[in-house]
DNA sequence: ACCTGCATGTAATTAGTTACATGATTTT
DNA sequence: AAAATCATGTAACTAATTACATGCAGGT
């Protein structure tokens, strides 16, 4: 699952330009995988070198040129077959997870600020789901429905969880203690 | 988050070889995030040279020697003041989900055998866990029932969703169609 | 005989981020 | 006046994977 594979699973969608595939990664789709341009450009480009996706020039007014690219057939056949080859992993690479299991050595009001972060960005996500299932320009309303429901589901067990795990912690009993000076003995 | 993080936090819970933090990514903390030996070797040759961690040789009877790495005073304020700065990211790298998202483009006999794989992967995963939390030799018991409870929260409730996801493309009305030999239209 | 587990490491390659470069338009 | 949005791209760098290299012990 690299670049190129998530750009053909938009690209299988509907038609878009880089720009447009960034931001439905970045915001409808944020919690999957985010990428920068310096890599999703490149990718853009060697997906139309080996016939994958095609691209043309789309003129607008006040705001500048787009490419928009569209899934050619070779590109559609690839994205499925690589998809249905792929062994079914599953990976949470997550900086706050990893803050919630060592919350004891972090102070409480840090702890309590990347919770409220956290939660935060939730929110807007879900909200953005909500927008992007709302309007109907591009994408197919079907497909936009079946990927919102899915994330949104995953989201609001994640956001569950993660609340059970901030009440828990919350509580008087797990008072986490401050940042230390020296180091934290762990080894008991 | 990168290698030489992931190794702090192995490490801050107790001493370990570069093969056992590994082995922990892989098993124990499954679903995290694995390592390869090409990253993980020179990541803990720099955290020594750093000054973040030392090494010591464990001669072993059968087996081959070990270097056991441990955290230093140094690591153990670095590993806690980086997980404090970071932002509170959270990212799902997921095949699985995206081959759940394009159910309807994969044929049914894959898409159960993948489910299946995936299902089969998270219960050995439950299983391990509850082997990490029930002996008890390296790791404090506190932080490892701490790790593994949060793992396996968020895994149960993970598998809950996807067993619903699951049941729902199953049921007759959703019946997905065969993998196509031309394109799959959707930009209905 | 062959595979798996234990154990560490290097070299070649691929993939990805960050920072830079450009420039018009709209919002604060 | 400054910042954000739209829009594409390159160059330098960092990070990671994959494949290779080595070797012994125990199980099938």
């Amino acid at each position: 699952m690299n670049i190129k594979h998530l750009c053909l699973a938009v690209l299988h969608v509907g038609d878009a330009s880089g720009y447009e595939i960034r931001k439905v990664l970045a915001e409808e789709l944020a919690n999957f995988q985010e990428v920068s341009f310096g890599a999703l450009y490149p990718a853009l480009r060697k997906l139309v070198d080996e016939g994958l996706a095609t691209n043309r020039t789309v003129a607008q007014s006040g705001v500048p040129d787009k490419k928009v690219y569209a899934i050619t057939d070779a590109g559609r056949a690839q994205f499925i077959d690589t998809l249905s080859e792929a062994p079914a992993n599953h990976q949470i690479r997550s900086t706050f997870l990893m803050q919630l299991v060592f919350a004891d050595v972090l102070a409480p009001e840090r702890l309590r600020a990347l919770m409220q972060e956290r939660l935060d960005a939730f929110e807007r996500d879900l909200a953005k789901i909500d927008e992007f299932v709302d309007c109907s320009d591009q994408f197919s309303r079907e497909s936009r429905e079946r990927v919102a429901r899915f994330c949104s589901g995953a989201l609001r067990t994640h956001c569950a969880t993660l609340r059970d795990e901030i009440a828990r912690l919350d509580s008087p009993e797990n008072t986490p203690h401050n940042r230390p000076d020296g180091p934290v003995s762990c080894a008991g």
